[in-house]
This record gives C-alpha cells, sequence and structure tokens, in this order.
DNA sequence: TAGGACACTCGTATTACATCA
DNA sequence: ATTGATGTAATACGAGTGTCC
C-alpha cells in the first residue's frame, strides 16, 4: 500500500514536471488537479483508517429489554435475589475498569466464590447450577480488617480447594481413572441471550458486575468471566475481517489509479516526444498547451481540436466535450 | 519514597469438546 | 456410522495495573 502510494507520488512529481515543461499548469487547462486528486485518494483511505467501519457485532437475535427475571437456567432453583431487571448491578455500578481492579473495594464486596458444578459426572447437564451445599458464597466479613491479605489467602485457598473437587467431581471417572478430557460447558439460550444483552451493555465487568451476573445465570464468575473474554476476542475477530476488506478495497482502488497515473504519464511523455506543428523547417509552432484537457468524470487527459478552442459556443465546457467523449 | 511481591484482569493463542452437514 | 468443518467453552501464558509492605 504504501509503495503504491509513493509510486503514485513520483508519478505526480514527473506529470508535473512535464506540465512544467509545457507550461504552466494553468496554460495545459488541467481541469483537475492531480495533486489534489491523489491527496483525495489518501484522503479516501485514511479516512477509511480513521473511521473504521463499526460492526454491529451484537447479537443479532432481538433480544427483548424486559427479559425474564429467571433466566431459565436448566434447572434453577428460585432466586429470591432475582428481579426483573437483568441487570440488577445497572443502578448501582458504573465505574472504569480501573476502578474496578483488585482494590480493597472489591475484596469487599461480596465476592461469589462458587465454582463447580456441585459434580457432574459425564453425561450430566454441565449447566447444572452449583450446588447450594458445595458451592456457598463466601463473605469476606471484615473489609477493614487489618488481615486482608489473610482473607485473601483463605478465599483462595477455599477457593483452589472447591474447583479442585468441583473439577473432580464434573469431569468424572476419566478423569478420576487419570484421563485429561473435560466436558464442555454449553450454554443454553437464555443464558446467551442474557450474556449477549450484558456484553451490549458492558464489554467488561467489573467483579460486582460479574458476580451478580452469575448468581443469576447460575454460573460460576469464573465461567461468565472467560464467556466475556471470548465473546470480546470474537468482536474483535470481526472487527479485523472488516478492516481487512476494506483495507483490500482501499488498495485495489490505489493500485487503479496508479495504472492510471501511468498512463496518463505515458501520454504526456508522447506529446512531449512528439514534434511540435511544424509550419516550416526552420519554424516550430509549439502545440498549444491549453489543447490539453482532462475529463473529472474518468479523469483522463485528452486533447482538442484547435478550432473548439478557437471558438468555444455558449455554454461550452472543455470538460462536457471531453466527458461526452467517455 | 522506591521497589519488590502479590492479586487481579486483560488479550491472545491454543486446546478440546459439541454439533451439524 | 463416519468424518471434516465449525463454533465455542476452557486453559495457558505473559503483560499491565493497583495495592500492600
Amino acid at each position: 500500500m504504501m509503495l503504491l502510494a509513493e509510486g503514485k507520488d513520483r508519478l505526480r512529481e514527473e506529470v508535473q514536471r512535464l506540465r512544467a515543461m509545457q507550461g504552466s499548469g494553468a496554460s495545459l487547462g488541467l481541469s483537475v488537479d492531480l495533486s489534489m486528486m491523489v491527496a483525495r485518494s489518501h484522503e479516501d483511505c485514511s479516512t477509511v483508517r480513521r473511521h473504521p467501519v463499526q460492526l454491529d457485532l451484537l447479537p443479532m437475535l432481538p433480544v427483548s429489554q424486559s427479559f425474564p427475571a429467571a433466566v431459565a437456567a436448566p434447572q434453577p432453583p428460585a432466586q429470591s435475589t432475582q428481579s426483573s431487571n437483568p441487570f440488577p448491578w445497572k443502578p448501582l455500578f458504573n465505574r472504569s475498569r480501573s476502578n474496578s481492579v483488585s482494590g480493597n473495594d472489591e475484596v469487599e464486596a461480596t465476592e461469589t466464590y462458587s465454582s463447580g458444578h456441585g459434580g457432574s459426572p459425564r453425561g450430566i447437564d454441565m449447566n447444572q447450577i452449583p450446588s447450594s451445599a458445595d458451592c456457598d458464597e463466601v463473605v469476606v466479613s471484615s473489609p477493614n480488617s487489618i488481615n486482608l491479605k489473610r482473607e485473601r489467602e483463605k478465599i483462595h485457598d477455599f477457593d483452589l480447594e472447591r474447583d479442585r473437587a468441583c473439577d473432580i467431581s464434573s469431569r468424572g471417572s476419566d478423569e478420576e481413572e487419570g484421563g485429561t478430557t473435560r466436558k464442555k460447558l454449553r450454554l443454553s439460550k437464555e443464558q446467551s441471550a442474557l450474556l449477549e444483552e450484558s456484553f451490549k451493555e458492558h464489554s467488561t465487568l467489573n467483579p460486582k458486575q460479574k458476580n451478580a451476573l452469575a448468581k443469576q445465570l447460575n454460573l460460576r464468575p469464573r465461567q461468565v468471566e472467560v464467556w466475556f473474554q471470548n465473546r470480546r476476542a470474537r468482536t474483535k475477530l470481526k472487527q479485523t475481517e472488516v478492516d481487512c476488506e476494506l483495507l483490500k478495497r482501499c488498495c485495489e482502488t490505489l493500485t487503479e489509479e496508479n495504472r492510471r497515473l501511468q498512463k496518463e504519464l505515458q501520454e504526456l511523455r508522447a506529446l512531449k516526444v512528439a514534434p511540435p506543428c511544424v509550419i516550416s523547417h526552420d519554424y516550430y509552432m509549439p502545440l498549444p498547451a491549453a489543447t490539453l484537457t482532462m475529463c473529472p468524470s474518468c479523469e483522463r487527459v485528452t486533447t482538442m481540436d484547435n478550432k473548439t478552442l478557437a471558438f468555444p459556443k455558449p455554454g461550452f465546457s472543455h470538460y462536457s466535450q471531453s466527458s461526452a467523449a467517455c
């Protein structure tokens, strides 16, 4: 792409040089300034980069704003905390990522460490909600505790142990026998829809949002986190594809313009090389520069006969003639 | 106050499973 | 029934940032 642009600049210089040899640019009658043309082309491409087409990569399925509260997790025990608001954090949080990362307040928050599925050997629905017996919420009870680190460690250890237990139980006999198979969760349509809906609201989640959503969906916070990570990756991939397509088109445009400029350069060189109008052996009348013109529509350099130049009709445009020739 | 340790989250690449044609 | 393609949940890893000591 850059090579094309450089080549085009060189062409432009060459054209300008030839133009200067023929006379001034104005006297040439070039109706379209090549530099403007090139600049326009650059602008086209730069505009593309400045304003990349944004994809609407959000769910294609129309999702009702008044999404059902229970979001129909496969076997959901009715959660008393669920409301008709699909985003329970919404009125509460509006914080940027930098504010949400690992601050004390986040640890202080009612962090849900509900890993595991409550035991799901092979063949059992992986969407099974975490068993309340196995995966109770852990609440950091003393936010202002001096021993915050100890609390964290306890939570972390608890989480690891629980994950280990849940993983073992969820992986079933294969894992117990030393196999490495992993059961893959399939989110229900309702779960996916709510995740998409919340992604539309925030492409990233702070811990509280994550926990609230996980609770609502009867998933582990980690699963929600992973889903958002994958979703962001998919969005970026799609956007990259769109950008790539735009660049491809821009490249094609530049190639075409390059080809056209090459042709124009050849024409100008031919004019320069060709003997001017010979009146006699010792007198040369140079070809009037004004006989050169450029069609604004097809941007071709053409010549005009001297009659037309000498006696232009009312309303006559040099462009219209050359355009008509196109 | 500077700096190391730590926790947390992110993006990215990859793997592995489920589904479908 | 088998197989390859596709979609996607899950994992691994390194980087960035904030907090604590």
